[in-house]
Order: C-alpha cells, then structure tokens, then sequence
RNA sequence: GCCCUGGUAGCUCAGUUGGAUAGAGCAUCCGCCUCCUAAGCGGAGGGUCACAGGUUCGACUCCUGUUCAGGGCGCCA
C-alpha cells in the first residue's frame, strides 16, 4: 500500500467527479506537522486553469469528497487540501504493515534489468573514486530486486589496452631476473607504478612494452599466460574489496571488456552495412547530428582507429548489442563518472542509429562527479597520492574499534571486531549513499568516518536499542500479540513514518537516489529516538506496552530492511 | 569558442511534476543518565537560496542574461 497514492488518487478523482479536466490532486507529504500528514496542493493550479476561486473550488471538491471514516480534510490557506490520518485508520493500517513480508511495498511488473557498475581498471588497485559506482550501483540493484525485476549485473572491468603493455613487460622482466611474480603482484598499485615509471625513463623498456600491446592483441601465447595471470590477480583484489564493503558482485558478474573483442569487427560491418562508416583522416568514424565538437565541426564517434585499433567506443557499442540483443534487456542502467556523458550520448545515438537500441529499450546514464579532497583538489590516479579503497576501509574499521572499546567495554573481543566492521564499513558506505550530488564530492576523512548525526551508526544504534528492549525481557518479537493503541504524538509520528516506506522505494527508483532511502531512515531514526525518549515500552501497561511493542518491532524490521537495501549491515549490540 | 553540470547556514549536504514561516548533520552555546544503551534526547544562535531581470495568486524550483567552479569537445579509457 503506497498512501500517498491512494490519497492522490482519491482527490484526483473527485476532481475530476466536480468537472475539473486533466485533474491533478498532487498530493504530497505535509511540510508541516499542522498541516496534517498530506496536503493536495492541485488545487490551486486547477482554479487558475478554470479562473475559479481556488478557496470555493477546494470547497467543492472537499463536498464531493464527504464524510471519509479514515481521514479529516480541511481547507487551509490559499486552497491546499490538508490531510490528516485518523487514528484507527492508522492502526488499521499499521496492522497490515505488520502482516506484510515486503513491509507494505508492493512488487512491480518483472523487466529485465541490466545495471552497469564498479567496472574498476583491473591494471590499478581499486581506490576512493570507485566507491561512487559501486555502492550506489549495487542499492540500484537490491531495490530492484527487491521489487520484483530481473536484474543482470553487469561489472565491465577495463582489462584490455594500451597499459597491459608495460604491466606484462614488467612482469616478463621480473620473471626473466628469477622473481617471483604472485608477491610482486600483492601491491598491485605499486607494480603498476613501478612499471609506468620504467616505461617512462627506459626507452628500450617502453618499447618492449609497445611490442607487447601488439602481440596480445594479436593473441601471442606467451602474452595471454601472463595477461591472464595478472588479471586473475588484479580480480581477486577486487573480489576481496567488495567482500569486505559487502557488495553482492562476483566473479561471474564480470563482462569484461575484453570479452567483446570477437565482436568488434561485426560492429564496424554492421555499421558499414546500415551506411553509417564514413572514414576521416584514416579512422572509421560515425557522425551524427547535434553532435559538434570544436570550431563548429562535426563530432565524430571513432569506431575503429586509423592503426586499425578499436577505441572503447566500439567496446562500449558492442556492450549495447550484447545488452539489448542477447539479454534483451527492457533496462540498462550505466553508473559511470559524468565525465563520460558526452561519450555515453554518443555510444546511445549510434546504437540507436545501428538499430541495436529497440524502441521498447532503456538505456540511460546515472552520472555522478570527482571525488576531492578537503582542499578542493583531485584525487589522481597516479604519482601514488590516491588514497587505495582497502586502506580507506581498514582505517574505517580502525576508528570503529577504537570507538566501541570506549563506548561499550563490556563486549567480548569476538562482538568488538564484529561491531566495528559492520559499524565502520557501514559508515563509509552511508556517507556516499547519502548524497544526492551528481557533481563533485568531498572526501573528508573525518567526516567520512564520523559515527554521529546522520552516519549509518546512528541508523544501527537505533536498531539495537530496539533489540536491546526485547533481549531484555526475552520477548520475541515475533510472538507480540494485540492491538496498535495510539496515543502520544510521539507514536503518531512514528506510525505514519513507518506506513511511508514504500513511498521511500518508490522515490529510489525514479532517477535512483539513495539518497531518497537514506533521508527516510535518518527521519525514521530520529522519529524512533524520540518516541524513545517520550514513551516507555517496558514500564507502561497494557494496552500501550503491548502497542509500542508492536511499534518497536516494526520499526526494528523497517530499518534492517532499509539498510540492507542499502547494503549496510546490523548488529544486535553496539 | 561551443556543450553539459553545479553555486542553499562557518563546514558537509537535503529541499519530491512551482506552494504555506527554506531544513538536517557537524561545529558553537544551554539543559538532560537513581529511568528500556548518552554512538542518544530537548532547546538556542546562525540565510541577500551566486547576481540581475522576467513569467504568476505564489519562484530555491521555470525562462533569459551575467558571474564563478568543475567536466567534456578525432583516433587514452
């Protein structure tokens, strides 16, 4: 049940019934807790249509509306509608919530999903500006999982390209001096380092690394064993990253890009058959209108380059004709940095120009912006200043360690560990989930790590206290039988914040925000704290003990099953 | 030069197809643990929503211009 649905479609209805055409109630949530729960703010716009007075049109649509058992209505200000839930109304409802496996979100109509995130450069080691990606990319993936779609992961790792070339040249070096690859390999970042920089200084050395670029893609053996030795390796970091942020990828997730490489040249042939090709200073290049680059000129999209290479263009086409043909995908989400958006506009319109892209098919861009540090500059990825994602993760759990030796002694060594890895990790993945920014962000070390306020702690501590009521008495929460009885303002706030969480799914899904999750858990906790404060569970008597039972328990299954969809986890004590 | 983003409290950020008095967290200040976990609760201060016009009953939101910042614009990805 979505209230705010049902509400908008019931005044939109009466609208409609008093001759308003095109009728929109634009039922909200109230801004305001004297307003009411919601308030129709359409109104307005429909009396400006009509040039009515909105006051008497609101009249009538409220005369149309009557006498309604579940909510009170009334005229407020220039013409809003506000709407207030009545009590058994909402224990009537909350009694459904409670009844729900899915906690009231219904499941949407099943299509095929394809969500395209992470893909790290497998020749460096995962670092912060891979986080953006990943933990957004993989809530995309819960929610709509949770919803009901098919959903295919789709982790388009970089391992193919020009800087294999002095990665497999280095490790022929190394193995030619008698070294032992697997622990040189360990620190990824520093052999890649190692290796630019020896490509740099070494003339004979890049060289090499040039005859090895060719010699992989020209598929010499030698070259594939070490290619597929490093990658195997540079995998298995990853792996090991996303085990530790509890990111549902794996091994089979990964297309990387290299698997397209068969089909590249059936792009360019598919593309020449449909007249699209037209060569310019030697490359295979696709123009289209409304893509113009420099001194008015037409903006080419190079498909295949004038050394016969393919530039990820063709990668990236080859990747939309796999999505949409053999997935057959009615959806294909890209969480990828927005400095690429040109680039992915380009790859949409000659997919759809190819014919790859059906009309009944999605393909759309979810950007997001740099990471920065404090002081407003870049993190890089080169010259050893980045900060590796594994450090960032292992200070997080660090300072949780720290945190609950202080605030909770009491727990054995095996609860401490366990409690700051989910508090910590959690808290590095709240901080990027909770921002809606599609530019720039700041990392900020202390407030990335920071366990107060609006952190994904304060959503875990929440949910311990609740635990922590049960586990005191032995209740289990399960076996709570009786009747919502609402009386505090308190519990009222709490009710009608628990009945919105699927409006919170559904606010997700649109432009995929996790945001829109975060804010309603951070309200939901707040809401809860105070209640907590307000109303004792345990000491009060029946009927209200019984009902704020029922209410805590809800609340407990509402916040573990958004934080899940957040991918963050809980514990029982913190 | 052109295109795309963005500019909201000291800092980091919300603000849902235009709605009522622009909201949080951090930081600062004042209260609250004989009471279910103080990683908490209650309260206070803090704003020219970059700037200037326009559209209208009503603009942080839409339009135009200006400005500042970031990104992108032919063979790196």
């Amino acid at each position: 049940m979505n209230l705010k649905q049902l509400l908008d479609d019931k005044v939109t209805a009466a609208m409609t019934t008093v001759g308003i055409a095109d009728a929109k109630a634009i039922v909200k949530q109230a801004q305001r807790s004297e307003f009411g729960h919601y308030q129709a703010n359409g109104i307005m716009g429909a009396a400006k249509r009509q040039k009515t007075n909105p006051r008497e049109l609101a009249a009538k649509v409220l005369e149309q509306l009557g006498d309604d058992k579940d909510l009170q209505l009334e005229i407020a200000g220039p013409g809003f509608i506000n709407i207030t839930l009545k009590p058994d109304f909402l224990a009537e409802a909350l009694k459904g919530l409670q009844n729900s496996h899915r906690l009231g979100v219904d499941t949407a109509q099943s299509r095929v999903f394809v969500v395209d995130y992470s893909a790290p450069n497998l020749a460096k080691e995962m670092h912060i500006g891979h986080l953006r990606s990943t933990t957004i990319g993989d809530t995309a993936v819960r929610v709509l999982e949770f919803l009901g779609q098919k959903v295919i992961r789709a982790n388009h790792v970089g391992d193919w390209g020009a800087q294999f070339g002095s990665l497999l040249a280095y490790m022929d070096q190394l193995a030619s001096q008698g070294e032992e690859l697997s622990s040189e390999l360990k620190d990824l970042e520093k052999f890649y380092q190692s290796a630019s920089a020896l490509f740099r200084s070494d003339e004979a050395f890049a060289s090499k690394a040039r005859s090895f670029v060719v010699r992989l893609q020209g598929g010499d053996e030698k070259c594939l064993a070490l290619w597929k030795k490093f990658i195997a390796e540079s995998t298995r970091h990853c792996q090991a990253v996303y085990d530790q942020l509890n990111i549902t990828l794996t091994a089979s997730d990964i297309r990387a890009e290299s698997a397209y490489n068969d089909v590249l040249p059936l792009v360019v042939d598919e593309l020449e058959e449909r007249q699209l090709l037209v060569e310019s200073d030697g490359a295979k290049c696709v123009f289209l209108d409304g893509f113009i680059g420099k001194d008015d000129k037409p903006l080419p999209a190079i498909i295949q380059k004038s050394d016969g290479g393919y530039p990820y263009m063709a990668t990236d086409l080859a990747a939309v004709r796999y999505r949409a043909s053999t997935i057959n995908a009615h959806e294909v989400l890209y969480f990828v940095g927005a400095q690429q958006q040109l680039h992915l506009r380009q790859v949409f319109a000659v997919a759809t120009a190819a014919g790859y892209i059906g009309d009944h098919q999605r393909f759309r861009h979810l950007p997001f912006g740099w990471v920065l540090k404090a002081d407003n500059t870049p993190f890089k990825t080169r010259d050893g200043a980045d900060v590796k994602l594994v450090d960032v993760l292992n200070e997080a759990v660090d300072r949780a360690h720290r945190l609950v030796d202080e605030k909770n002694p009491g727990l054995s060594p095996e609860e401490k560990k366990t409690v700051a890895r989910v508090v910590g990790i959690g808290a590095i993945k709240y901080a990027e989930l909770s921002k809606n920014r599609t530019t720039d962000y700041i990392f900020d070390w202390d407030t990335m790590l920071s366990f107060e306020g609006n952190t994904a702690p304060y959503l875990q501590y929440a949910y311990t206290r609740i635990q922590s009521i049960f586990r005191r008495e032995n209740i289990s929460p399960t076996e709570i039988h009786g009747e919502f009885h609402l009386t505090d303002p308190a519990e009222f706030r709490l009710a009608v914040k628990l009945l919105q969480f699927g409006e919170a799914i559904n606010g997700i899904i649109e432009d995929y925000q996790a945001n829109i999750l975060c804010n309603y858990l951070f309200d939901l906790a707040g809401i809860f704290m105070s209640f907590y404060e307000a109303c004792p569970v345990l000491k009060a008597t029946d009927p209200h003990r019984t009902s704020r039972l029922l209410l805590c328990h809800l609340t407990a299954r509402t916040l573990h099953k958004g934080l899940d969809l957040l991918g963050i986890e809980t514990v029982e004590q913190m």
